[in-house]
DNA sequence: CGAATAGTGTCTCTCAGACAATATTGC
DNA sequence: GCAATATTGTCTGAGAGACACTATTCG
């Protein structure tokens, strides 16, 4: 038989039966906490308990198109202003009691905004501090996307410059430092945190203007866009535990 | 509507039909080469391509059950001499032609080898030198996959004792280093390498014994094992390109 | 002025790369 | 001895954390 009659005489059928879904794992920083977004299912399974954001892909969906298209659903969130990337695959074959289901996580990082609106499929939308989720109370498996999301969130900020996908467009050290302080959790000092991100090739570039002082009061800061590398070197290495 | 009733009336053809299938990038070290176990396809589509060894997930099988089963069933690995990760998730709509696959690569580091003998739906199996590997010749969307597990191990090495899942239980500095030497494609410094390693909190336990001296003659060297530390501190850092 | 934030400089310690020197094997 | 590999040590420079000090704003 050749290829062509192949396809043709194919039965789909013949294949174990998968659904396939993106969740959304948005990270914000509001107030200086890293915030995640999360919703209030409408729907069964996990009716009323709290969960990513996400839905199943279309047949001819690319999936990082669909993780765009929820998040731009159920947030209003544009991808041209965050960071988009892959957080991996979870198919454990009881994950959803309706049917096997494969689910392919996003992580975004997204500056802080406006509360969103319901979307699709959800009762509530809210952003909830992450040290405040109670992974018990998640839907699905979505406690254990959520750490893997954080987790890789926290470790990207040392060699990649994706923290800025946190601030607008213009920001300054200090904004920029806090959220470096947010996402990993723990205090730094201003003085060498200035010293290394302005040091680190490429990373961030100078406007040429200040900010306007803050509600504290303080010296107005310099303000910065994000650089063209796509690697910090030298690293921004979190603090050691011990 | 309650839950059950809900669940009971549950029509999965509602969804998409996906089907869901692992790949295996299987990486060693043979000869100082960094290589690639590649199987001939003996089925449509792609029949006669080479590509990475898989295959379709069972319905009630875990996915990294399933890129085990192929890797003992094509290979004869078993996982518990090997580094088992997961890669991400492939789901371009147009990579499969035959309908919509999902697949879910896994990345496994193992010892050298025998040369393995085909299994279930190749024709043929061998490994490659990567360096060697056409990626025009690959089928579906392999050479991508391949390269990203490439990329992930090269960085793995940096801050993960995974390189010693390239070497057998007792290994010299010397062998672990042309580990790295052949992932990363550069010459190391045999005398840095031996401070760097043996100096890295929990990365290596002496064994007490020496190795027998090479075939090149020469020092014999002390072997070691692996140690407990699931991070490297100081990480090795691969040298800067510029 | 003091409080608050921004930015510069300095010191010390760790660690990376370069490479000298010594140790132990086979031939 | 000579070739090859293993191992220890030494030097220098980059970069980290700790922290003194100056700069600029508001009240």
């Amino acid at each position: 038989m050749d290829e062509k009659q192949f396809l043709k005489g194919y039965d789909p059928s013949a294949f174990p039966p998968f659904a396939v879904t993106v969740d959304v794992v948005l990270l914000t920083v509001r107030e200086g906490v890293l915030t995640v977004l999360l919703v209030e299912r409408e729907t069964h399974p996990y009716r009323g308990r709290l969960a990513l954001p996400g839905g199943f892909v279309q047949v001819d969906e690319d999936l990082e198109a669909a993780a765009v298209r929820r998040l731009e659903q159920e947030t209003g969130v544009r991808r041209d202003v965050a960071h988009v990337e892959q957080l991996g695959a979870f198919g454990n074959p009881s994950r959803d009691p309706r049917m096997r289901v494969v689910s392919v996580p996003y992580l975004v990082f997204a500056p802080d905004l406006p509360a969103p609106t319901p979307g699709i499929g959800a009762a509530w939308v809210a952003w909830v501090p992450v040290r405040a989720v109670e992974p018990d109370r998640l839907a699905f498996d979505h406690a254990a996307v959520l750490a893997a999301g954080v987790e890789r969130a926290r470790a990207k900020l040392e060699y990649s410059p994706v923290a800025t996908a946190f601030c607008g467009e213009e920001f300054t050290i200090g904004e920029l430092r806090r959220v470096y302080e947010a996402v990993w959790g723990v205090a730094l000092d201003p003085r060498n945190f200035h010293r290394k991100t302005t040091g680190a090739e490429g990373f961030l570039v100078p406007v040429g203007r200040d900010s306007l002082p803050g509600p504290e009061g303080g010296r107005p800061a310099a303000l910065y866009r994000r650089g063209e590398a796509a690697l910090l070197h030298p690293a921004m290495l979190r603090p050691t535990p011990h």
